[in-house]
RNA sequence: GGUCCUGUGGAGCAGUUGGAGUGCUCGCCGCCCUGUCAAGGCGGAGGUCGCGGGUUCAAGUCCCGUCAGGACCGCCA
């Protein structure tokens, strides 16, 4: 090493001692006849003093971010010119050599922890904005993560295998980003949306126990918390049943929370069912940190006079001392609403007096007006929202006004953790409810929720085609703080089952084996009982790092149309690329 | 595909009902300075106000279009 010591391992005890440190100068103090430098490498930062004569004549040469040598004198500060923020700060080094190792430019911004800089600039120049300890910070963290999830996971024994990244074109979800064949013009490898096929194989072949920390790709549109490539911790087991998977997720979730942020998550983690997340709180991804609940109203309302609340569904929910909000925030709640594809928001409020006014309060019937405050649980001053139609439009639109009302009246405790499990998804749902463009599996009525080879709970087993609507798969999720970072199910073993559920979805046997017929087969040499689960990688990490943005996660992330920021990329391919990869051949006929 | 927000020296922001020279903080360059630690003082450089069009005597400001970024809806098994 061209160093003798880390600079900020550095302490008094080191008194005395003489150094050779590099790094960059992250700061300079520049009093003419002596002169501080802040000294930066990963360790940390410690203070160089240049005193008069040529090491201040030299020291004064030095700008931002310039790579240095220095050989110098560790020494205890001067009495009263402790640093108590810094780690080094009871110590300084008096330089007595030193050496440029590299120069920099002026910098396109300051590296410099409590200067905001725009996400812009910060990804253009990310190998800079990185020096910051924020940046630096999360890629660290991510590390321990995966050391600690890698540790727990060999402790179990499980075999840690890669799967191909050029692979078949499988379409069951997502658009999946494609890459010429150069040796077989018109032929394309797909990038994986996630291993699964190939986990599922590999139970096949004995491996019992498999893992990956693994890339997967989707080419759909990005939101905060979505790239097009992105990682999950991709885990399958032979021989288990759901608890088994969750209680190893539970293990791999605590010791990572424990080895990062120090927390103790309590076990076993909470469960829910599918169908009551979304009938108490209006979603498959409850944050539970706020205990807020939807209230089902269909019946209370069941003769009402109020046309727009003669729906399948009516439900509420309450703000509490929402009462108070001004008009501009009422109608804010409005746009917000229509935002997200409602007609509006239907409101009451509750006065001091107990009696409504506000909003609908007008029209509803005498016996409704003085039912609903109990029939709902609000108190005087509170807010009460509605969602009446189709139950699941009006209980997501409610689930999302629960986390708006969270989030606006204070009621989210910002330092909480809340992990639960939501259990009992449907197997199906109906591609009735699936926009045009929607990739669905097969033609038929039914698709499959969490993927085509989702096991039926055991009481379905045997008649989950009499009732696809109602009919319960053994999947589930894992949800932190409104977050969903994981999911996974028990998988159908048999061809039999499989066949009966690609006949629900419409797939029939020959369509089957074209598509999926590699993993079919290798199901007929004895496939074991397996399942498994998936982490959302970056999402843990945005969670543990409490961020909203994945891409404060990702070292080197791309913006907004797939862009990446730093390498420019995507960009056109020359007409030798063209011609060399075969984007351009002509595929054969159809069949 | 849709909705909303943002775009002003290198960075972060301000700029009123349209009105005289676009301002502030930080950085950058030079000089001064022996105890600072987001050092301080003096001086200086640096701007097609994202781009195009329109309204107007006059546009950073109003209107239309467009591009880029961000958030959300759709989409993401």
């Amino acid at each position: 090493m061209l160093r003798t010591h880390e600079a900020g391992s550095l302490r008094a005890a080191h008194a005395g001692q003489t150094v050779t440190l590099t790094g960059w100068v992250a700061r300079r103090r520049d009093h003419g006849g002596v002169i501080f430098i802040d000294l930066r490498e990963a360790s940390g930062v410690v203070q160089i003093v240049f005193r008069e004569g040529e090491m201040a004549e030299r020291a004064h040469r030095l700008r931002s971010e310039f790579v240095v040598k220095v050989v110098g004198v560790v020494t205890k500060r001067p009495e009263g010119s402790a640093n108590a923020d810094l780690a080094t700060g009871t110590i300084e080094v008096y330089a007595t050599e030193l050496e440029v190792l590299n120069e920099s430019v002026a910098l396109p911004f300051q590296i410099d922890d409590h200067i905001e800089i725009g996400e812009d600039t910060r990804l253009r120049h990310r190998y800079l904005d990185l020096r910051r300890s924020g940046p630096a910070n999360n890629l660290r963290l991510r590390s321990e993560v995966n050391r600690i999830a890698r540790e727990v996971l060999h402790a179990e024994r499980f075999v840690e295998v890669e799967t191909p990244t050029l692979t078949r074109s499988t379409p069951e979800g997502a658009r999946e980003f494609l890459v010429p064949a150069r040796l077989q013009p018109g032929s394309w490898y797909a990038l994986p949306q996630s291993p699964q096929l190939f986990k599922q194989l590999l139970m096949v072949a004995g491996m019992e126990r498999y893992f990956q920390i693994v890339r997967c790709y989707r080419d759909e549109d990005f939101r905060a918390d979505r790239q097009p490539e992105f990682t999950q911790l991709d885990i399958e087991m032979s021989f288990v049943d759901q608890d088994d998977i969750i209680a190893l997720g539970e293990k791999i979730l605590t010791a990572v929370w424990k080895g990062t942020v120090g927390y103790e998550i309590p076990r076993p983690f909470p469960r829910i069912t599918y169908a009551d997340a979304m009938a108490k709180y209006g979603s498959d991804k409850p944050d539970l940190r706020f205990d807020l609940q939807l209230t089902d109203l269909t019946e209370f309302f069941k003769d009402t006079p109020f046309r727009v609340f003669q729906t399948p569904y009516v439900g509420a929910i309450i703000m509490p001392s929402g009462a108070s909000q001004s008009r501009r925030e009422l109608d804010g709640w409005q746009d917000w609403a229509k935002q997200r594809g409602a007609k509006g928001l239907a409101y009451v409020l509750v006065g001091r007096d107990g009696t409504l006014g506000g909003g609908i309060a007008k029209n509803l019937a005498e016996a409704e007006r003085e039912g609903l405050v109990k029939a709902v649980g609000a108190n005087p001053g509170d807010c009460i929202f509605f969602g009446a139609g189709e139950p699941d439009q009006s209980r997501s639109l409610l689930g999302a006004v629960r986390v708006e009302i969270g989030r606006r009246a204070g009621l989210i405790d910002e330092n909480a953790w809340s992990f639960v499990w939501v259990v009992d998804f449907p197997m199906f749902e109906s591609t009735a409810s699936l926009g045009a463009n929607d990739v669905a599996v097969g033609g038929g009525r039914w698709t499959a929720l969490h993927h085509a080879f989702t096991s039926p709970k055991p009481e379905w087993a045997d008649r989950f085609e009499d009732d696809p609507g109602n009919a319960l798969a053994y999947a589930y999720d894992i949800v932190c703080n409104g977050a969903e970072i994981g999911g996974g199910s028990i998988r159908i073993h048999r061809a039999d089952m499989q066949q009966r559920a690609f006949s629900v979805m419409g797939i029939g046997p020959e369509e089957a084996q074209e598509r999926f017929g590699f993993l079919l087969d290798a199901f007929k040499y004895g496939a074991p009982p397996h399942g498994g689960i998936a982490f959302g990688w970056d999402r843990v990490v945005m969670q543990l790092v409490r961020t909203e943005s994945i891409r404060e996660v990702v070292a080197f992330p791309k913006s907004g149309g797939g862009y990446d920021p730093l390498t420019a990329a995507p960009t056109p391919i020359s007409a030798t690329q063209r011609r060399e990869a075969g984007v351009d051949a002509k595929p054969a006929a159809q069949r």
